[in-house]
DNA sequence: TTGTAAGCGTTATCAG
DNA sequence: CTGATAACGCTTACAA
């Protein structure tokens, strides 16, 4: 039906793997016969089958992406479409391309992947939401697949290569902002601890506390889920107590929206009666009111160095364990200032 | 290296062919020898080679997704991630893959897709953003190969499978509702009239404003960027007329968000002084001050109808091509009230 | 009900 | 530099 590789080879009057040959540019072709064999594919409008070019020659120039469970609310955080433009460009750029997994629950994403690297559907596979005790890790790095993480693993750390942002420090710098704006009561409302991003950031913001001498209260920790009223919950909770705090550093903006939105209905001020620091710093912290402070973790940069790194991994059978930090960066704007009296 | 049909058969005791019965479940293989081949798969951990598969019959059970442009702003608009978990969903149900492809120009994008669909990766293709002029869409109509447009084509309708709301309907209901309250100087802030979706609720606005007997006045009708600070600069135009509107239809919540800063910053309060009433009934609807009055356009519901037709068009070679219109409804929240006197 | 064998459209190995 | 020819792993007539 379609136009193979044989088509273009009557056409152009040499072998079919001549023709292959010219595809692959290969350097033992004379350029009299390429020009030829080019002008009988353009004539003909020859693509080549996919399907079989990658049986015959057992790799795929296709990378797999697991997503999140579509029943996952983190679904609807803009974080994901954002890494999703990162790893999309670093894949078109080594012109592979990308293959898509879901599943509503653990069980059948697993099953999908399986399926997509036994069924050599892509070469690589890059995760976005490691779980502890992440099956589908375990099943690939079992099978010895090349895969890259977008975050930080709960274990393995130094066999997996990974691609996060350092967020105990991001937190501690965050939280010594807050400090030498002469906050001493700093609360932290984070994500589920069943994340690594939120253990990592809980220590930062420890360990800023400790250096400061400041006395860390279990009170003024609250985690929660990173999207929807779940910032509505936190604030109201940590407001309630007899000394609140005077700052607060929130996981991700669009919790934080809820949190600027609950502590206007409590009638406190932003940044007057309480500094706010965020993270992801989305198109969201400038647009809410008042702008937020927010830390840049290069949401894009995360998901390119994770397909770049990939394919690298893909391409050279033994290239080490990588682990690469993207960097991040403290963007202000309106909502700190000094704490009131 | 990996395990094939053949390793099964050999352990099977039967013809490899047998094994690609047993694979496809066909009722003229005895049960008994069902068993005893699913038993080898088991035992081998066999998992079929999808590129073999496909080649040999022909079909690959995956559909291609064009994703709208990696520059394209409307990209970080949560419509995205709603969208894909409907597709995925679709797709999943019926045991379809997905394949991604993107480009950074229409050039890029085209190139892709013609991959993608001559290099028979996918069986069929579902379109996000059709623009004036989609060069990708007659590609695929001139090959006559089986797409679905996620909104409305320019041309051809009729002979397009597409998913859209009822946009003009919707807007319409939308203008008659602020009417009802008493509205009677009406501004409308929409995108770009290169998208159908801003033609045609554009003209549903037209039409109930007619309908009452209300003037049109183009100084009322604003066309910005659906993101960022577009809505910013769209309300700060009409807000500064001699006689500004008493409410405003907006064409996304995320440019609401900025409209209501605008607002905030002007002093004008809403719904106190202007109405508000805009488009998708995301999060951020719920959680804005005050939280919006928007129209739910069932975002999930269109991917997910987008890849469950795109499926019937690829199994029935004669299907009739449809037009799919997905409900919509107006949730009422804090943002609109009479006008003032 | 099962086996044989001919493709599917490439790439890769050997000759020449 | 180029051409045969054998894989690659599966499906699908056609036989049996």
């Amino acid at each position: 039906m379609a136009v193979t590789i044989k088509d273009v080879a009557r056409l152009a009057n040499v072998a079919p793997s001549t023709v292959s040959r010219v595809i692959a540019d290969s350097t033992r072709i004379s350029e009299e016969t390429k020009q030829r064999v080019r002008k009988a594919m353009e004539q003909l409008g020859y693509h080549p089958n996919l399907n079989a070019r990658n049986l015959a020659s057992q790799s795929t120039k296709a990378l797999g992406l697991v997503m999140p469970s579509s029943k996952d609310v983190g679904f609807q955080n803009p974080f994901f479409p954002m890494v999703l433009q990162g790893i999309s460009e670093g894949a078109q750029e080594k012109n592979y391309a990308l293959h898509l997994t879901t599943g509503k629950s653990d069980r059948e994403i697993l099953d999908a992947v399986i399926q997509m690297v036994q069924g050599q559907r892509v070469d690589g596979v890059i995760l976005l939401n490691s779980k502890v005790d992440d099956r589908v890790i375990s099943y690939l790095k079992e099978r010895n697949f090349p895969f890259v993480l977008i975050g930080k693993p709960y274990k393995n750390i130094e066999e997996i290569t990974h691609v996060d942002n350092d967020n105990l420090r991001a937190m501690k710098e965050v939280t010594e902002y807050l400090i030498s704006y002469g906050h001493q009561q700093i609360g932290f409302i984070g994500g589920s601890l069943e994340f690594m991003v939120t253990i990592d950031r809980l220590q930062g913001y420890k360990q800023a506390l400790q250096n400061a001498s400041i006395e860390i209260k279990s009170e003024y920790i609250v985690h929660e889920q990173f999207l929807r009223e779940g910032g509505q919950d936190a604030v109201r909770e940590i407001m309630a107590l007899d000394q609140p705090p005077t700052a607060l550093v929130v996981a991700d903006d669009f919790m934080a929206l809820g949190v600027l939105n609950t502590l206007d209905e409590l009638g406190i001020k932003v940044p007057d009666d309480l500094s706010i620091v965020s993270f992801n710093n989305l198109l969201l912290a400038e647009m809410s009111k008042p702008p937020l402070t927010s830390v840049d973790i290069n949401i894009f940069e995360l998901g390119y160095q994770a397909s770049k790194n990939l394919i690298v991994l893909v391409e050279n059978k033994n290239e080490p364990t990588k682990r690469l930090i993207i960097s991040h960066r403290l963007i202000e704007r309106l909502s700190c200032s000094r704490p009131k009296q």
